[in-house]
DNA sequence: TACAATCATCGAAAGAATTCGATGATACTC
DNA sequence: GAGTATCATCGAATTCTTTCGATGATTGTA
């Protein structure tokens, strides 16, 4: 008996796919030490290649030969990984409502000034939009 | 070799968190039928016992004993899960930019003019709480 | 060609999450 | 008191995630 299995990269493919959307293609020496660099995670070259293959298996990357190495880049966009992720979250903790996820993320995570001001740009624009 | 464990609840946590913050102290019985009508999970009795017993463990739950039976309470508000997991995405996607994971929810998340105002609403007076 | 450096495949270990069945205790009913 | 219903504990099965080591192929070089 088990689990249905994430809908969504789980933690470490994450920062696998935020290390190809930055660059790639990559060989597995790069992916590896862009881990340790960025997400301060020392993996051994066989693990980050069992794990760069799931991830090929899950679909989330595409890798192809490359003289003698394998080169791996995303197969699924940065923009709708994170809608993704956002969207499930605004469901499972916010039963969907979206201004219940920007109210709490206006008190909890202390934005400053800059940031409202930033926010409501955004709102006005897209507001813009919607009326044509 | 394993994971770390994550930090916030886990899917089926959250659903057990949201019968009881709901409405609290429930015995299991009870958990389990709202567990189905309301995330339409059937599970045995058996199998929510252990989740509830795992939650007491991880100080999400308490319980006490009430003639017979346990009756479970949640130990965690839902705000303050509510914003953990919501700083947990904002770091782990959108590298801690709260404009952006806003900006990703108006792309994504097809925003009606009436959400947007309500956004606009809870930021200006956000901006208005600042300046004093 | 023999040796070292690189790379990939395979199998496996171990923690975490999810799901139950078997078993045993307790209480309620006839 | 015997039988049934209710409830909890325990241990175990399964899948997923993360992590490697052992092994073997391939390439480049002295």
């Amino acid at each position: 008996m088990a689990r249905p299995g994430s809908e969504y990269p789980t933690e470490l493919e994450l920062e696998i796919l935020k290390v190809l959307w930055d660059e790639s293609p990559l060989a597995v020496r790069d992916v590896r030490t862009r881990l340790e660099e960025t997400a301060g995670r020392t993996l051994t070259h066989s693990s980050v290649i069992t794990m760069l293959n799931i991830m090929v298996r899950k679909g989330y990357l595409r890798r192809k030969k490359e003289g003698k190495a394998f080169f791996f880049s995303p197969e699924v966009e940065r923009q709708s990984v994170a809608g993704g992720m956002v969207s499930d979250l605004l469901s499972r903790v916010f039963d969907g409502s979206s201004a219940e996820l920007v109210l709490n993320l206006i008190e909890t995570a202390e934005l400053d000034a800059g940031e409202l001001s930033e926010l409501r740009r955004l709102i006005n624009r897209k507001a813009k939009e919607q009326k044509k």
